[in-house]
RNA sequence: GCCGGUGUAGCUCAGGGGUAGAGCAGCUGUUUCGUAAACAGCUGGUCGUGAGUUCGAGUCUCACCGCCGGCUCCA
């Protein structure tokens, strides 16, 4: 039920609560700080931010104070006012506020808005609440660094992040969900299941317990099975290739930053951030002909990317990694269908992993390329043909494309609502003209093939933090590495466990037994902190029937089953990669 | 890389100039139990690293490293 019926809340109407909120923020910090220099403040997802300059860093004290004070901006509830003045006027309005002054230069047209509550004024384009009483329900959350205008070569400046929402309630809830939101962490998970880790002796690269290996070997088996369906073939190419390699890549002047190069002998190697390149040598190692085309090589081997420190993130941004890689080279005429084909098998994958909330940006050129532009032109209208032909949403980000060509980039969120590039599709000639990569064509005429770069997954490392978050741990029974635990009630049942034991092992079904001398209550619970798909509970009734009380994480108690019977549910459950457990297998028979 | 925060046992954390602590985990016993924590004992730390201040430094200063939140950059 919808608390507030009479006051239906719209985002439009939110916006402009939240950057009304941003300007009595701004209030409070002149207030504190008279001599602050304020920049931006927009409304954001969750509520709203602003950029000030202040003569010395902010302490968690100090948002208190400046909640407090924006409380009683909030209850004097005086009136937020606009209108549009001469720039020369706001000029000398904010004669003191260099970054308003740089603003109002930016701003096209002679005229910019000009609003105001009390005694606080701003530059500002519009849409707010009517007064400040009515900014709704906040709470500052955090101060964070960010460079004036987004640019690194700028001076940073402190930004203030608050929340807001219509009601105290809904603002209690997102802070709670926030909250929440923690313990479905990748990084907390990876530690209290046992999947990975990280050390400071290799900042960014994750070492993969069994577990998380063997999330990360099922997710590249299951890969595997589609190749072959889908016409792939599996190589491995170096890790570390001569400089002229990336040279002639593009990638040493594009990309240099980014890569570990390292000196050997006289020469100079490098690391490989990308499979592009080493695919690119092996097709052209040998002559094809258009027979062969297209010619789909995947790649599953470590790259390695030097990250700026700053920007490592657990599993989803590492400096060791892998992808589920491929390149495809085809001809111009095969290219339309090879991109409808990758979309089938992105509905697929995703499907099976139930992640339906993909959202699609079509990336266009920027600054940095390689090629012509008109080959730029097209391609980028192709893709955005394919993705609405394959009945995706999607949305182009502007400038956002790799060096080498045009690209589609299927974005998730995590725990805590940040938005992460996990699948690409990315088209390029540049790179096979760089290589001189042809085929002979039915004409005998030498011609240059059209080359994509895709990954489905992206990263598996990232696609596995993104996973363990969407799923809270608790993963399908064919992803999750101990798939069943056998519970003894006591000593004299253990014999029986083993035996039921090496029948899930032969079925090559991952199970343990929980043969320690705790009490039973006590196994279950740990069984369930470790999101452990099934249990078995074994006692007297259970040995006498041949039987095993059946119990799921999710605390469904689905009661004594044959031992046959619930073998099979679970080497069914395997073989097709369902998602969810059985809760009540009787309602199958 | 930049801004801010932070680093004490495997994990979660207390201790803020004067003998390094708790819970959980682990180990050893005892307990043999019917669907989310049996009981007892024991082990475990160059207090991120290095300098400095001090009679004395987890504690104060500085530098470096890692991590966390943002920014920038990217799968």
């Amino acid at each position: 039920m919808n608390t507030n019926k009479d006051t239906q809340i719209d985002e439009e109407q939110l916006a402009k609560m939240r950057h009304s909120a941003a300007h009595v923020l701004a209030e409070a910090v002149l207030e504190m700080f008279p001599e602050a220099k304020y920049a931006i403040g927009p409304s954001i997802e969750t509520g709203f931010y602003y950029d000030f300059d202040l003569p010395r860093s902010l302490t968690p004290a100090d948002l208190i104070i400046l909640q407090k004070r924006m409380k009683k901006s909030v209850k004097r509830n005086v009136p937020i006012t606009g209108e549009q003045i001469s720039k020369n006027e706001a000029k000398k309005i904010f004669a003191k506020q260099p970054y308003k002054l740089e603003l109002i230069d930016d701003i096209e047209g002679d005229t910019v808005g000009h609003f105001m509550h009390a005694k606080f004024e701003d530059l500002c384009r519009g849409g707010h609440a009517a007064s400040t009483g009515q900014v709704g329900s906040f709470q500052l959350t955090h101060v964070a660094g960010a460079y004036w205008k987004g640019d690194e070569k700028n001076p940073m400046l402190q930004r203030i992040y608050g929340a807001l929402f219509a009601t105290q309630e809904e603002l209690e809830s997102y802070l709670t969900a926030r909250e929440e939101a923690a313990a479905r962490d990748h990084r907390r998970l990876g530690k209290e299941l046992d999947l990975f880790f990280l050390d400071p002796i290799s900042p960014g690269s994750p070492f993969f317990l069994p577990g998380g290996t063997y999330i990360y070997n099922e997710l590249t088996d299951f890969l595997r099975e589609l190749y072959v369906t889908y016409g792939y073939d599996e190589v491995i190419t170096p890790q570390l290739f001569d400089s002229k390699l990336w040279k002639t890549s593009g990638h040493y002047d594009n990309f240099h930053g980014d890569m570990f190069l390292v000196p050997i002998d006289e020469q100079e190697m490098g690391i490989k951030p990308m499979n592009c390149p080493g695919h690119c040598v092996l097709y052209g190692h040998t002559r094809h002909s258009y027979r062969e085309l297209p010619i789909r090589l995947a790649e599953f081997t470590r790259l390695h990317r030097n990250e700026r420190s700053g920007v490592l993130h657990g599993l989803t941004r590492a400096r060791s990694f892998s992808q589920d890689d491929a390149h495809i080279y085809c001809t111009p005429e095969q290219l339309h269908d090879e991109i409808a084909k990758l979309f089938d098998m992105t509905k697929e994958i995703y499907s099976v992993l139930g992640l339906e909330n993909l959202t699609m940006y079509v990336a266009t050129r920027g600054k940095n390329f390689i090629g012509n532009p008109k080959d730029w032109d097209v391609a980028e209208q192709l893709l955005m043909d394919s993705v609405k032909n394959a009945g995706f949403k999607y949305e182009v980000s502007e400038a956002e494309a790799a060096f080498y060509g045009p690209k589609i980039e299927m974005h998730l969120k995590d725990a805590l609502n940040r938005s992460w590039q996990l699948g690409t599709i990315q088209l390029d000639q540049a790179m096979p003209e760089r290589f001189n990569l042809r085929y002979i064509s039915n004409d005998g005429s030498e011609q240059q093939p059209t080359m994509i770069h895709r990954a489905l997954l992206g990263s598996l490392e990232r696609f596995i933090g993104i996973y363990l978050e969407f799923t809270a741990g608790k993963l399908p029974f064919w992803l999750s590495p101990t798939q069943l635990i056998i519970i003894p009630i006591t000593d004299k049942h253990i014999d029986y466990c083993y035996e039921v034991q090496s029948e899930y092992k032969q079925s090559m079904i991952n199970a343990i037994v929980d043969d320690g001398s705790e009490r039973m209550g006590a196994k279950i619970r740990n069984a369930q902190i470790k999101k452990i798909p099934y249990m078995f509970i074994v006692g007297d009734q259970e040995m006498e029937s041949n039987t095993v009380a059946v119990r799921t994480r999710n605390g469904d108690d689905l009661g004594q089953i044959k031992r046959e019977d619930i073998l099979a549910t679970l080497i069914q459950l395997k073989q097709t990669r369902t998602i969810e457990l059985i809760a009540n297998t009787s309602e199958k028979q």
